[in-house]
DNA sequence: TAGGCCATCTGGTCCT
DNA sequence: AGGACCAGATGGCCTA
């Protein structure tokens, strides 16, 4: 009813704060392929990779 | 058609 | 009490 609808309401706004984030972070990352956009989980995959990398370069 | 990705709803738990 | 956070369930959409 009430309570409900407004909760469901405030869980929306939350993930998508969470998007947004994930929005931000995709920016982040060399883009492999331009056009397509990465999904989350992958998102975060290639940001693990990423990191790995600079790392790596900072190392040598 | 199965599998991956996603948005949404929901109930539980913990925090303010 | 009321909100934030979380994970499970569900259904839609898209692609190999």
């Amino acid at each position: 009813y009430r309570q409900r609808h407004a909760a469901n309401q405030r869980e929306r706004r939350r993930m998508r704060t969470i998007n947004e984030a994930f929005e931000g972070l995709r920016e982040k990352i060399p883009a492999v392929c331009h056009n397509k956009k990465l999904s989350k989980v992958d998102t975060l995959r290639m940001a693990i990779r990423y990191i790995q990398h600079l790392a790596q370069v900072i190392r040598s």
